[in-house]
DNA sequence: TATTGTACGGTTGTCTGATAACCTTATATG
DNA sequence: CATATAAGGTTATCAGACAACCGTACAATA
């Protein structure tokens, strides 16, 4: 029996696909930045589609910022400095050198969350970490539940900044890191080490509580170069 | 005549707006993770749009990752776990709270980098850094020219880490921070005090060709201080 | 009863064609 | 020469249609 699978591999988003075959040709430099974007009329030919899904291939591209158009005028491209979003590929990180870049990146953010998280908390932000704690040391010890409330706890750290861009990018980098680690089942190794961790998270709370922002930094760097070592991360520390 | 300004006003680019609105419905969680957004016609009769429109709005949402689409099913807002992607609305740097709340963000960012860099930079890095620093205080002292020369000083810093993370998150910050004081018209402050600014980066500069982290933070530091003390920002400090 | 097949309504995906808004360029006009 | 106007091209938006697909209800079958 012969199948054709060229025929049901047919789908996957046809607009995506035509917006990343031009933005490569943007990436690749056949089309250099500030040049013109050929009509979408032009290119509805071209790809053989019609011109919805090419505006909406051009309004993928513009959305990353590759590209801009006006009206009258045409689409542009433009040079890749000013872009409105920044984004991450899950595929980048299974490399353990970008792993460890964006845990490097993670690291002073985190601590400064901290010291700014004791100063400008209030009793509800304490109320709601303790909840998250109790989550890591209740019964089952380090299920998938834990590993959330791992994340809730931090989340909640840079939640008590009261700064929102705190919490939108530490959010946004630690969600990326724990996807990663259990991507690679390295949540293992954390079995066994769980109990380290949870009084680490401990006195990061205990610091927060007695608002005092410098024992608070100092306690979320010594968890995260311990987080770090057991991730077998080699930070750069001076 | 009554006019009805609940519907969008169209001045410019409606996608983007009802993009926004949409996903701000998401993000307050008035639509809820895994919750199914009302379709596109309804949405289209509810903005007073085509379906064009709406089509384009919930295109950039998917790709900035809060809502999934299923041919035949609907559009669901997804939890925010897999969002892939960071996005700043440059109106919200409007508000002075918020752009003094980005400008705290980027402080342990920067200081970190200048750190990284030290010890990780280059002899082609340091070139760079140069180059940069030639323009800002070369001839015509702070047009236009210069205020990219003091953005390309602070990225060259950031590339200088050789971490990717820290040239794609600074960068990004960096940008947004000097789009928000230029639309500010807040440069024309900074004309008077240029020569204070040089002489801070030079500190920066020489701290990295040294190799020695601990200056460099320091010199970042001191150098972010004073243009956050200019810019009449208040950020904590301990 | 339990499983399978099928028809149906609803939703997103794509196509087509038209009109509006806008820009650039060329031409006419004084 | 400078300015106004017309023309043509391009993107933005609109409207309506059909295709592809999904979930469900219900009938058919074993």
């Amino acid at each position: 029996m012969v199948m054709d699978f060229s025929q049901i591999r047919r789908n996957e988003h046809l607009p995506a696909r035509i917006a990343s075959q031009i933005g490569r040709e943007i990436s690749d430099g056949r089309i250099a930045p500030g040049e013109k974007l050929p009509t979408e009329h032009i290119l509805a030919k071209t790809f053989g589609v019609s011109r919805s899904v090419v505006r909406e291939a051009i309004a993928q591209l513009r959305n990353e910022g590759l590209v801009e158009t006006r009206q009258g005028v045409g689409a542009f491209a433009t040079d890749f400095e000013h872009r409105q979003s920044i984004r991450i590929e899950q595929g980048n990180l299974a490399d353990h050198a970008s792993f460890q870049s964006l845990f490097q990146l993670r690291l002073p953010l985190e601590i400064e969350a901290a010291g700014l998280a004791a100063v400008n908390h209030t009793a509800e932000d304490l109320v709601k970490l303790d909840e998250a704690l109790e989550q890591m040391t209740g019964g089952e010890k380090w299920t998938e539940k834990g590993v959330l409330a791992d994340l809730a706890f931090h989340r909640q750290i840079a939640a008590s900044t009261h700064n929102e861009y705190f919490l939108l990018f530490l959010g946004f980098i630690a969600e990326r890191i724990h996807l990663a680690i259990n991507t690679a089942r390295e949540a293992a190794v954390l079995t066994e080490i769980v109990e380290v961790t949870i009084a680490e998270h401990v006195a990061i709370r205990d610091a927060l509580a007695s608002r005092d922002p410098i024992r608070a930094r100092e306690a979320m760097r010594h968890h995260l170069h311990g987080a770090a070592s057991r991730l077998d991360l080699q930070l750069k520390v001076y």
